[in-house]
RNA sequence: GCGGUCGUCGCAUAGCCUGGUAUUGCGCCGGAUUUGAAAUCCGGUGUCCCCUGGACUCGGGAGUUCGAAUCUCUCCGACCGCGCCA
């Protein structure tokens, strides 16, 4: 959400962000009518009150000095105030509440390095790590080689739950752990702190991290508490510091999150889509950084190269993309995504999601640095990026190191973590 | 799930029984004093607004009342005990 300063002190710099993304400024201008309105209602609420206020200090006076003819007279008066006055709070609440909606729907300030364009087609190539594998063999989807080695079971999931969910099973779950840990143990070396957050949250903290029209695609409700499964660990370990001043030696803030991820999809269907690359389930292991303004653009570079050496030692081929103004999304004021090589589907596809979302998300959420309990201080900006989102990452090996035979390399640096051993096994288990 | 204790400004506290607009301490900011520091003294230190002024604020919401931190209801959260449980 934006600083509602910047409706009032700088719409043209929203009016210009929303001629980059070709959107019509009517929403910014309900905002800013909306904002006057409120304002216009508070001032005549407020004006309402003092009258009542100054009415009714007559009356203590008037009690103490035994005066009851007075008191009454004054409180006749006071009584009529009170019905207009909770009218006009209800109408004011309202106001504000409709202000408030209209400026959750602005998106965020987009950077000035974001490529400009209607759709992800403007997406420019930012790098591109590692070399395309050869093959002297037809290659396999991924689809194939979970089918072929009993890897994963989307029936028997889809018989207990539904389509898009999964057992993984054998060697490619273990190798699915193996991913988690090594990635932990790779941003703990680089100075994260890491953090399991909770999987469910309550609606405030949620509207503070995400799109308002994600409660309707994206985050399960669970009813009847009426908290909502976390899309990402971005979300919990975001809004973790809502309403806190955080001592500002503290930052940056580095933490890496382990959690399972329930997205909805709705609407997302497609061949391209097929096997684990899409599911209502996986497990990510993510970066989140909170830090000083000044500081956060340097860090979002930061966590780009945290996951361009983790990818790396991976000895995965991938490719870099800076994501263009149609493209972005709500909340973002700039993103890279890291986009895998995918022989079986001849093309590159995005498994990591790098974003800066300046001071939009802890506006919302209230997320101040400097010294606790000193008013004004200023808000901090929040960052985040997949390291490896697993189901995809399994995906990506799976892909670029199957073999003749159907049987899957495992990365060197995992190999420690699974016993030494080099090769996925099929899984003895249909 | 049951029973109890509790929730007041960044932290800690008073006020609640008996309704009249939030006390004190610490911390922090500014000033005085000082070569500098400590100590001391003075002032400030929640939010909002159309800001010489005003309104709001005692976990959230509702109710009673002219008026609620205070009384009533309800929800949320914390802690303790019991029960159940990985």
């Amino acid at each position: 959400m934006l600083d509602i300063e910047m409706f009032r002190e700088f719409p043209h710099i929203i009016r210009a962000d929303f001629d980059k993304r070709n959107l019509p400024h009517d929403a910014i201008d309900a905002v800013i009518q909306a904002d006057q309105e409120w304002r216009r209602l508070l001032h005549a609420t407020d004006q309402l009150r003092r009258e009542k206020n100054e009415a009714a200090r007559g009356i203590a006076q008037a009690k103490k000095d035994r005066d009851e003819q007075k008191a009454q007279s004054i409180l006749e008066q006071v009584a009529k105030l009170g019905d207009e006055i909770s009218n006009m709070e209800q109408q004011t609440a309202e106001a504000l509440h409709n202000r408030d909606l209209l400026r959750m729907r602005i998106p965020n300030i987009l950077h000035e390095d974001v490529p400009i364009s209607d759709d992800e087609t403007g997406n420019t190539t930012h790098s591109v790590h590692g070399t395309k594998p050869e093959f002297d063999f037809d290659v396999r989807t991924h689809n194939e080689l979970i089918e072929m080695n009993h890897w994963v079971d989307l029936k028997r999931a889809a018989k207990i739950t539904g389509s898009r969910f999964y057992f993984l099973k054998g060697d490619l779950a273990r190798l699915e752990f193996a991913l988690q840990q090594y990635a932990v143990e790779f941003l703990r070396s680089r100075g994260f702190t890491f953090v399991q957050p909770p999987v469910m949250m309550n609606r405030t903290a949620y509207e503070g991290v995400t799109d308002l029209g994600d409660f309707e695609t994206v985050m399960y409700g669970i009813e009847p508490d009426k908290y909502f499964m976390i899309a990402t660990s971005e979300h919990p370990l975001t809004a973790m510091y809502m309403n806190e001043t955080i001592p500002e030696d503290m930052l940056p803030l580095r933490l890496v999150g382990v959690s399972s991820c329930f997205r909805r999809e709705v609407g997302s269907h497609g061949i391209t889509d097929a096997g684990i690359w899409r599911v209502h389930q996986f497990t990510k292991v993510e970066q989140i950084v909170i830090a000083r303004p000044e500081e956060s653009w340097n860090l979002h570079e930061e966590l780009l190269a945290n996951c361009v050496d983790l990818w790396n030692s991976l000895g995965l081929h991938f490719e870099v993309v800076n994501i263009c103004s149609g493209d972005m999304g709500t909340v973002a004021s700039k993103k890279y995504d890291l986009e895998a090589w995918i022989p079986g589907a001849d093309q590159y596809k995005e498994v990591v999601s790098c974003s800066n979302c300046t001071d939009y998300q802890a506006n919302r959420l209230d997320i101040r640095f400097g010294t606790p309990g000193h008013p004004n201080q200023p808000i901090v900006h929040t960052l985040n990026s997949t390291a490896v989102a697993t189901s995809r990452a399994l995906v990506a090996i799976m892909e670029q190191n199957q073999q003749a035979d159907g049987r899957v390399s495992i990365p060197q640096v995992l190999r420690p973590l699974m016993g030494g051993q080099e090769t996925l096994e099929p899984c003895s288990i249909e």
